[in-house]
DNA sequence: CTTAACTCGAACACTGATGTTCGCGTTAAG
DNA sequence: CTTAACGCGAACATCAGTGTTCGAGTTAAG
């Protein structure tokens, strides 16, 4: 909630210039395609992402300038999805940000799963830093239940809040290579997760 | 030693084939610079490598076919040095698996410390699987402690071996990356990895 | 000192990928 | 129906990086 009304923002494919309705479909058809290629190649060139898309490659080129700004817009969307599975998953009750944040990860596991190679595909064009950014809500909101957490006692305190987001997030990139790598299901993973985070955040 | 008397088979750099002095020199060098160029630039290519090796771009290809190749020489160097830090850091005596582990992640730092560029772009062109490959030997050294530390009971068993290993590994390489990305004192990482990791490997 | 190993600059061949332009056919929108 | 937007194939223009060849000079080793 508390949504702030921002009419127009930055890079979004909102409401940018009035597009026809076959621009549209061509966008959202390279998006998909992309997402899918990615997702099971490693990497991508324009051409065979164009054939992918069943697009001509110059339509590509001329929504796209380039693979950056592809692969970013990719991003930007899985983001986009990703933030609305998290939001829901914050359980409104005055549940202890400890559990909560269990909660969170449990349920935030399977879109992660859904974009792990995205992500990794993603991070050798775009960057660190570019991907930091990307990551920056749904940051947010860990770190959100992490302060509480240590205001209520339930996550410890003796180490930098930053780290603390850090190895939430490396951990659970690190079970998604993992099941990459075939060493782990998508189903354990989850539990698997829970149990190795939440001693790793509590108090001593 | 029995040494067959094979003059073929490619790979290793111990004792192939006797070579000049001044051979064996540039192939150092090569080596070095590529160590130094790989830490402060992200990426680089074979010509401005042979420069900064100061070494003909000819030279640079008589002793490494290719980038894989001499990547993979460095990351080789990189390994043997790692481990023979790690080797010594093993107390001898009978310490629980658990405070030898502790041990191990302190000593262990400086090095990783010192390559945590390198894995970055050695990643990008070897691959997952070759850089597996390549931590073989240092992940087994964990991996003992991991399964001492299962027995005496200092490590919990409620998780999967493997798993343990991966927290680990990439909990290390998390940390480095923070401290690259200026958001950690390579001074206090050491003491963060530990308060960290060992709770994360207790038992519940 | 003789030989074979090594170095190295310059030039070339090649490849894979990125962008761009042109022109024409097609399609949505008003 | 008219028009502007869009799609698209083909060809072109780069471009960066890789790897190779040649030929001559230099240096270590025995």
């Amino acid at each position: 909630m508390a949504n702030d009304s921002a009419p127009r923002r930055s890079a979004a494919r909102t409401a940018e210039r009035r597009r026809r309705a076959d621009a549209e479909r061509s966008i959202a058809a390279i998006l998909d395609a992309a997402l899918d290629a990615v997702s099971e190649r490693g990497d991508v060139n324009m051409s065979e992402l164009a054939r992918a898309a069943g697009v001509g490659r110059v339509t590509l080129y001329t929504h796209f300038p380039g693979k950056e700004d592809l692969l970013d817009a990719v991003m930007t969307r899985a983001i986009e999805d990703a933030n609305a599975v998290l939001a829901e998953a914050e359980p409104p009750g005055g549940l202890p940000a400890r559990d909560a944040l269990a909660q969170v990860i449990r349920r935030a596991w399977p879109v992660l799963d859904r974009y792990r190679r995205l992500h990794t595909a993603a991070a050798r064009v775009l960057g660190a830093e570019r991907m930091r950014a990307h990551h920056d809500a749904p940051m947010r909101l860990v770190a959100g239940l992490i302060d509480r957490g240590r205001e209520e006692g339930g996550i410890r305190a003796d180490l930098p809040r930053d780290w603390l987001i850090t190895v939430v997030y490396s951990t659970l990139h690190a079970a998604a290579l993992e099941v990459d790598a075939g060493r782990l299901t998508p189903a354990e993973a989850p539990e698997i997760l829970v149990a190795t985070l939440l001693p790793a955040l509590s108090p001593t």
